[in-house]
DNA sequence: AATAAATATTAGACGAGACTAATAATCGGA
DNA sequence: TCCGATTATTAGTCTCGTCTAATATTTATT
């Protein structure tokens, strides 16, 4: 059983980051994701090939192969299920645990984190809304996406609500907003992270990033 | 604010570990300790010396500035923490805690161990019965030990027991063992950690390292 | 198609943190 | 007290992961 250090698993999560399918990650992206220089990243890239995570070819970026998908997932799974502890026991707001799972992603033990992934009720998507692989390292994948992922001209129809906070609720029974409601993305406000959208049915109005965060929501 | 790498961090840790008073603490026991050289050790002492956690006297060993405790017992408090949220909520056992707390005991956020410490209901001793140091890294000390640090010919009084399991707690009524029970330890047998104990009135009788782990005893 | 711009790789350096071997200091026994 | 044994330090080397600078390859532009 081959181990990986902080670095080449940071790497390797990089890379499964930029994929998301079979398209390939580029020096210079994985090296801005890091923090660090292209040549860093070729290193580390070959590295990860010899060790058989990855397949390099020079120039051309590099992609998983089984087992760098594989790791990669066992990562993805500890971050999201330290982040899912953070925020629904010990109270974190979820865009302020980030750093902290960045470092909890690391800790090894394959007992902690199927003992943690219990005593969480076995949840099926972090505090963000994004999938945790279950043991065998399987997605249960969504159809849904975030309301915030949307991009302009998207038609959509809310499928749930990931936070469900009175006032948040409240604040969506006052704009008529409920599961099933049918909405157009209007435009997006990237320096604060709103959107206008407008439902079917009614005037356009304007969502803040938080709730516009909290809904996931369906293509229609 | 200065901050430590996990190599420092350890060094910091094995002193303050060797010392729990005034004394010296030597670079061989260290090394030991670290499963490092003498000389690696030796480099690592130069370099927390610089850094004012510590007073390296060449040939003499090192001690710990008020800076060096205080910074040790933050690791302390992190680690019993961790030890204690793995074995009560993750139903870890006492004795498979320790290399997962080593690992979590350097992940680096305040706000995560206060949090944490809340969330466990702050407790005042970790499942060793160690003292957990507070917010301000005082240790509220016990005037006990555990009965399992005893040695022979020791009488001491039953002050606490630290694991409330039926089965234990059935065990020590079997026995005719309760809190305030004064008894004398009469043999140690290595092998197994077991001791033969005699109460103060009755005949003589052994108890496993495991139950012995558990009774909180202070002296007679 | 030629060339400039962007990106990637290679080569060489460096600091951190470990090691081994050589040297120095302290300790303990005759 | 002297000398060997123990322990500590220093000197020099190695690996890892990063960097900068130089070179190579791909891409985009004219």
């Amino acid at each position: 059983m081959v181990t990986l250090t902080r670095s080449e698993e940071d790497h390797l999560k990089a890379v499964y980051a930029l994929l998301q399918d079979g398209e390939s990650a580029f020096t210079k992206d994985i090296a801005a994701r890091l923090n660090t220089k292209a040549s860093s990243v070729t290193d580390m890239l070959k590295k990860l090939a010899e060790k058989g995570f990855l397949k390099h070819e020079p120039y051309y970026g590099a992609k998983l192969t089984a087992k760098g998908t594989a790791h990669a997932l066992t990562l993805v799974r500890k971050h999201r299920l330290w982040e899912t502890f953070l925020v629904e026991r010990l109270s974190f707001g979820w865009d302020e645990v980030h750093e902290v799972a960045e470092q909890l992603e690391h800790i090894s033990s394959p007992k902690l984190v199927d003992r943690l992934d219990d005593y969480l009720g076995n949840p099926r998507f972090d505090p963000h809304g994004d999938p945790i692989p279950d043991r065998q390292g399987k997605l249960r994948v969504r159809k849904t996406k975030r309301l915030d992922t949307c991009t302009t001209g998207d038609t959509v129809r809310i499928a749930a609500v990931s936070e469900t906070t009175d006032g948040l609720l409240r604040l969506l029974d006052s704009k008529g907003l409920r599961i099933g409601s049918v909405l157009t993305v209007q435009e997006l406000h990237a320096f604060d992270g709103s959107m206008d959208v407008k439902p079917k049915s009614g005037a356009a109005f304007s969502l803040s990033k938080d709730v516009s965060h909290h809904l996931q929501v369906e293509s229609n």
